[in-house]
DNA sequence: GTAACTACTTACTCAGAGGTAACTACTATA
DNA sequence: TATAGTAGTTACCTCTGAGTAAGTAGTTAC
């Protein structure tokens, strides 16, 4: 194996780490939903207005056990629950940004071509 | 709707354009494959080593339907077959190191400490 | 007392993402 | 003649990501 190949095998394997936290169709909505300020849960699911309770709980769960979000409790009545990035979370900025400017780029170069 | 929740809105639009290039467990491994230049199907299949033939082939076409890959046929003996990046595919090289960096800060932060 | 809001959970269902294995077709080499 | 390499295709199966609908439990407003 040349050095070529193994800086190679090395970025697939960093790759695949941020894949698997990543992956999914919510994941990267909610954290740029949460990247506008700490959200209640229901102030997410009017964000992202075609998320499920049900997915919104499962992918929230699963990005607190990543360590992408903090999840608190408010001893209020009634009991509120709020939802913030942590300073990992936080970390994810430039990726999002990345994201967000490829899309808009891929909208332009393909989608308003074709369709 | 004020106007913190219409940046918002744009943002989460222009995530899901990306999102949908994106997703899956393989396009981003074999998108960072061929930024290290043209490469043959074989050679691909050899750098991520547990892509199946079918896989490998089903998302090539995928990423050449959204014009992110160039096939090229050569008609050599045997006939060879050439995958390479459009400039549109090589336009993702900022996302890909976002993606990468990441990677290997989650990994830093998380996965080290906890396994 | 009943409807609505808070934040979820549970059960059921289904499509499709992904895996395995075998097969095609052609060429080159031993 | 047989084995290996080129680049895939096809059939079949399984598992899980995601959707729907309904339920829970507490509080507040009408």
């Amino acid at each position: 194996m040349n050095q070529k190949d193994q800086v190679c095998q090395y970025k697939l394997l960093a790759s695949r780490d941020a894949l698997e936290v990543i992956q999914g169709k919510w994941r990267i909505p909610i954290i740029i939903a949460l990247t506008h300020g700490t959200k209640r849960f229901g102030e997410i699911q009017r964000d992202i207005s075609d998320i499920s309770p049900k997915m919104l709980s499962q992918e929230l769960k699963a990005l607190e056990m990543n360590k992408i979000v903090k999840r608190t409790l408010h001893d209020t009545m009634p009991v509120t629950t709020e939802y913030s990035l942590t300073p990992l979370g936080e970390s994810m900025t430039n990726l999002l940004n990345e994201i967000l400017n490829w899309g808009i780029h891929f909208r332009e170069e393909v989608l308003k071509r074709d369709n």
